[in-house]
DNA sequence: TCAATCAGGACCGCTGTGGTCCGATTGCTT
DNA sequence: AAGCAATCGGACCACAGCGGTCCTGATTGA
């Protein structure tokens, strides 16, 4: 159905999560504040670590921190990151097709396949992060679902 | 990984082969042109009838033929006919998120959707058809799969 | 030395795709 | 008009991949 996994969805709320605070943040620490399961997190993390997203720090203390700043993550990259290399059907360009030059339909999404990645190299986590509603950018009302869901019920 | 459904891609391929030919085509006969297991271009077909993008003809000698010309179909169409609505996650406008304004990344994905949905309506099967390679798009061609990838090779 | 934290892997339940089948419907034929 | 054959339409099942969890080992600061 042309959707992208939950991790990735997962992953750019982590990757915000990050950049409202300075300083490492702890695996657990973000697991609370975004109210995302604590493993599931450290996956996330673990993955966008090891493509260069974020830096870790290991040992007692340690934590994440992002590597970059949100306006110079465009989403293709946390997609990359999670889902692997952007590829809409096995015969683009780069991928294996099992007949090669058999198959009749080869280099056929090409177009479609650039246009999508010209459009999600475009747009970064900045831009994402302007489309949240104000109650839920709020860290503090963050805390406070009750109160945050009432306030977004304002807006 | 991103990726559309393998009957997209065949449905893409099912259309075009619609087009090189008026008059009502069989199931079976595209089949045996395009090289697609028989049942599965019969489901693709159907999908693609109940969307109103083929008109069916039921009865003795009856068959498939296209409602409009490849000019006239977009990407996004084919996307929406199997794989149902294109929405990348199920936060976007529309989708009934389980927490729905509890959710604090409703609406995030949007602008990407937007942009996505946008080039998927640019592109249209007539586009598509023109890159694949020359050798593949003669029918005549297409019935003898050596020729055709030997032609293919030299070009 | 110990506690805290990341790193990497192995391990299941489940959704959804891919693929196949049989029944319903239509038009030809006599 | 009635039977028949060809074709569409919808239900059905096996398998792969994802989402999610847990466990063990490595690293660092107190």
């Amino acid at each position: 159905m042309f959707k992208l996994s939950k991790l990735t969805d997962y992953a750019v709320v982590v990757l915000v999560r990050l950049a409202r605070q300075d300083g490492v943040q702890t695996s657990p620490g973000i697991a609370a504040a975004t109210f995302i399961p604590e493993p599931t997190v450290a996956k996330v993390l673990k993955a966008l670590a090891g493509k260069g997203l974020v830096l870790s720090q290991r040992g007692a203390h340690g934590g994440y921190r992002l590597a970059r700043p949100l306006t110079a993550i465009p989403v293709a990259d946390v997609i990359a990151a999670i889902d692997g290399p952007i590829a809409l059907t096995a015969c683009v360009e780069g991928g294996s097709c099992e007949s090669e030059r058999l198959c009749p339909m080869h280099g056929r999404w090409d177009p479609v396949n650039e246009a999508i990645e010209a459009a999600l190299h475009s747009i970064t986590l900045a831009d994402m992060d302007l489309a949240i509603p104000r109650a839920f950018r709020d860290p503090e009302l963050a805390l406070h679902r009750e109160e945050a869901t009432a306030a977004a019920a304002r807006l």
